[in-house]
This record gives structure tokens, sequence and C-alpha cells, in this order.
DNA sequence: TCCTTAAAACAAAAATATTTGATATGACAT
DNA sequence: ATGTCATATCAAATATTTTTGTTTTAAGGA
């Protein structure tokens, strides 16, 4: 049961549409925080939230610079997500 | 941004414990509500609500029987789910 | 030190999601 | 037709998430 939370805390990273935004300018490479706030409508703390929720999930890991914190997709998150999910809808009669 | 709306959306499955659980028992083949039921502490109502937001994320289809309706992971749903977050967690360094 | 900048933390408000209990629907048996 | 069973729907209550505005912290630079 602690089991399922913990799988459902990973997708929650991928539940809200700016979050999956935010993944997706992330997918060029590191980005920091005023990088990320010129492209989307958000403000300073609605980002750092958001960017809160990514780090709690696993996928995204922030890098401190001097005053920047750059973010970027944190492959072993990435890893765990894609097969966290493989297994969870695999089936018995299940294509490959 | 519609498009980053619709990914969340099938994101949504998979972000709440029940779901994850509900998920787990349907590895093993089509069941009904009352199946379900038998193993979740969920009223009836509470399930038939998730069922609703499964099959909303692609994930699951339902299929009416007489009385009883049994759902299944659909094997559609379950490929584009996987397939839309390899693409999403896509970086320029990522390993496979 | 004082000022500015980047970002986190916090608290309150607003928006959404989930749960619960009651009622409705539709299939079947009597 | 009437009653029962399985499930969906609905409305209200509750809980959780997200947004917003404000304040705090920490790093530099003047």
């Amino acid at each position: 049961m602690e089991d399922h939370k913990q799988t459902a805390q990973i997708f929650k990273a991928f539940c809200d549409e700016n979050r999956v935004q935010i993944l997706e300018l992330l997918q060029a490479g590191e980005k920091c925080s005023c990088e990320l706030l010129e492209t989307l409508q958000q403000s300073q703390s609605g980002l750092s939230y958001h960017m809160k929720v990514l780090q709690e999930s696993g996928i995204v890991i922030g890098r401190q610079e001097g005053k920047w914190t750059h973010y970027r997709i944190c492959d072993e998150g990435r890893k765990k997500a894609l097969k966290t999910l493989d297994v969870l809808l695999q089936t018995a009669t299940a294509e490959k």
C-alpha cells in the first residue's frame, strides 16, 4: 500500500500541464528558473512550487550555482519512471 | 498547450494510489467492479469514480455484459502512455 | 556594509479532486 | 409488472493541489 503511494508520487510529475511543459523545455538540457520563467506564464513562486513537485517525483534535479539553480531531467528518475510504468501496465496478454 | 493538457490527462491515471492498485489488479486480466470491490477498501461509487478517470485517461476499457461491467487494461492506451512518457523524458544526453 | 538579484518558503485564497451517501438506470429473474 | 442486483450518476462534504502575494534567505557586487 505504501508502495502504491510511492508509485503514484512518481507520476504526480506528469499529471499537470504546467509540469509537462516544463519537462519539454528541459529536454534541450539544463535550464535555470529565470530561463524557464521567460517561456512560461507562471509566477516565480508558482514555478518554484512545480519544480519542487518535479524534484520530489525524482524526475528532475536542481544544481545550485551561485545565485542560480539549474534544473535538468535526471536520468535515473527517467529510467525509473519508464520502468515503473512498464511494470504497472504489464498484462498477461500485453503486446510488446 | 492543449497538447500538454492531453498529456497530463493520460498520467492522471497513475497519480492516485487507489488507481495504481486497481491497475495492479487488472494485470491478471479482466475483472468486474464487484471483484475489484472485494479487494479494495472503496465504496461502490468511489470505485466507479476511479474507473471513470482510468477510462478517460485511455488506460482502461469497460465491457458491459448483462448487469456486469468488466474492466481491463487497454493495450492501445498502454502503448500510448509508454510512448508518451518515453518522448516526454527524452533528452539530448539520455541513456537508453 | 548596503543593495540587488535569484530562488525558496509561507500563508491565504482559489481551484480541483476525491469521498460519501442517496438516488437513478438498466438488466435480468420471478 | 415487480423486485433485485450491479453499476452509474449526482450533490454535498471533505481533502488536496495549485495559484498568488508577501516575506525570507543566500550570493554577489558596489
